[in-house]
DNA sequence: TGAGGGCTCATACTAAAGTACCAAAATCGG
DNA sequence: CCGATTTTGGTACTTTAGTATGAGCCCTCA
């Protein structure tokens, strides 16, 4: 891929020169279509080599939840947790009971070896399964 | 800032005009040289435009723990909890009673307007005066 | 120097959170 | 259809969290 890029990028090159010896085109002209080309070829190239590193806490990886057991439920009332819902308000917005959530919490602790929901939420944040 | 670049860059392009016509430079070495200057010009534009898109989290803003009236002592204390540790947790490391962690607590919950400590964790990170 | 703010700590309480254990539906792959 | 997992729910209990209130200490600034 990218050496079709410079392949291409050289053959615009060789096009330049000869456009300008066969005398139908002005050196301004061509300097500028040389110019705007390889302006985006910078913007391009620098987006694609940026994008990895500005963005390290970004896709949230499922595949992780698979791995640490977590099941869909459970993984769901991780994300109201870290939106700093109590118990009761899980409870209601999933329409079920608070016992049931509490049970959901205790199995996410132990998945996720946390002490505290707070706990939990750094932890998540860390194996990128959560983004806040 | 902006303008004197545009002026530098169409000064070039005159320079390389007046080069070729001189003729101590080949077609080629000018349009190498258009080329690198623009591609390095896209990278710049590219990487200014891209920081504060992909930098949405960014800095802390100390500004606003003042306007909420979070103090020193508990703004530590936030911090502590945003790393998921208890109140007795938090109290060894500050060297402090829990009692008085509490007190902080519960100050740090009125001045963010939260029921509970993973809520006034989101809403720290929402006001940008947290960074996880 | 006195008022105010911040930090400390305590008691006493209420409210959440979390643990342990059990068990019945519901779901899903083989 | 069966077995395994998930989801659900309950009781009973312990542990944190959070509230309310009062108070002493230190520093700063008018």
């Amino acid at each position: 891929m990218f050496s079709a890029l410079i392949i291409a990028l050289l053959a615009l090159f060789k096009l330049s020169s000869y456009a300008y010896f066969s005398g139908d085109t002005s050196i301004e002209i061509i300097l500028s279509g040389i110019a705007l080309v390889f302006f985006f070829v910078g913007l391009y190239i620098n987006r694609k080599t940026i994008r990895p590193s500005a963005d390290p806490s970004g896709p949230i990886d499922l595949k992780k939840v698979e791995q640490l057991g977590i099941s869909k439920r459970e993984y769901e009332v991780l994300v109201h947790i870290s939106k700093g819902l109590s118990n009761k308000e899980i409870a209601n917005t999933l329409f079920v009971s608070e016992s049931t959530i509490k049970t959901h919490v205790s199995n996410l602790l132990l998945k996720l070896d946390a002490k505290r929901r707070t706990q939990a939420i750094q932890k998540a944040i860390d194996l990128q399964i959560l983004s806040i």
